[in-house]
DNA sequence: CTCATATAATTTGTGCGCGATTTAATCGTT
DNA sequence: AACGATTAAATCGCGCACAAATTATATGAG
């Protein structure tokens, strides 16, 4: 008949349609696509938007605070608050009561970023399409994903 | 009594936790991190290793299809590229047939290392500890989640 | 055949992300 | 008080990611 010798038993040929880890990968770069027009048009960054929301959710923390919930280093937080300084959202002011932390707080521009982005997480929201129970349910398993991963590093 | 006035009805107080795209970003982080000392020891960094599995998969394919796999453009993948030449893994050559592409080829040394890989996706399998279904699931919602943001860009 | 158009890859400039190192302040122990 | 150890940020170097512009080749309409 027609049919080609069988494939090695060991299939050999694993694209990346089969790696988790690509798939987070793009969807990743997805979200960074998807959010840049958004964010354009208030003059932030992906990442620094996501700095703002933690500011706006607790304003007055420190970079080590910050580096904690966003699961970056000062090496990353440092030029990126700056250049958030620079453009005019938030001061850096070393802690007088210990002068080794410097304390990250929003300007009133930056507070009042805070209602010209009120509308994106609906964009985004409207752009998934799915109900918030499924939503939870696939960040839920992301997080855990993420957790059990960095949890068993080297 | 104790309790204190009410938070807002609407609540303004939406943390990083509530972020979907969040747990997105910070599980990329987390693969890049879990990866890097596997791939440390074979000369590679992640988005290269992503690029050598879709040469194992295919070999002798364009910029533009790698691009087109990996969901990259070719300003990305240019000097990533080059960088492997340089490693010694792959070849850049100009097809003869149309000048204006370049192919994309392993070498010897980029096909051997492919049996030196071949026991990464058994560590991260491992180390996220999930029924090969669950995997799949997960995977394939992260996926429709990409493909909804990539149609639904600006 | 010619010239406008389209396509593939490269180059340039900016901003992340992180390992490694450095600087400066604080803490702990004596 | 003194000094080694710890901690917080900042700095440096490198590689990715992408928009915008550039270069070079191919295509197609007249």
């Amino acid at each position: 008949m027609g049919s080609r010798p069988s494939p090695p038993a060991n299939e050999d040929k694993l694209s990346l349609d089969s790696f988790l880890c690509f798939a987070i990968y793009s969807a990743e770069h997805a979200f960074n696509q998807f959010y840049r027009p958004l964010l354009d048009a208030i003059g932030l960054t992906y990442p620094q938007y996501l700095v703002m929301v933690a500011l706006w959710a607790d304003n007055d923390q420190t970079v080590k605070e910050l580096g904690q919930k966003l699961l970056l280093d000062s090496s990353t937080l440092t030029p990126l608050l700056k250049r958030l300084e620079t453009s005019g959202y938030l001061t850096r002011t070393r802690d007088p009561d210990d002068e080794r932390q410097v304390r990250v707080r929003l300007t009133p521009a930056g507070r009042a970023l805070k209602s010209r982005a009120r509308g994106i997480p609906a964009c985004v929201q409207d752009a998934l399409g799915l109900s918030n129970d499924e939503l939870k349910k696939i960040q839920a398993d992301v997080l855990a994903i993420r957790d059990r991963l960095l949890s068993r590093r080297a």
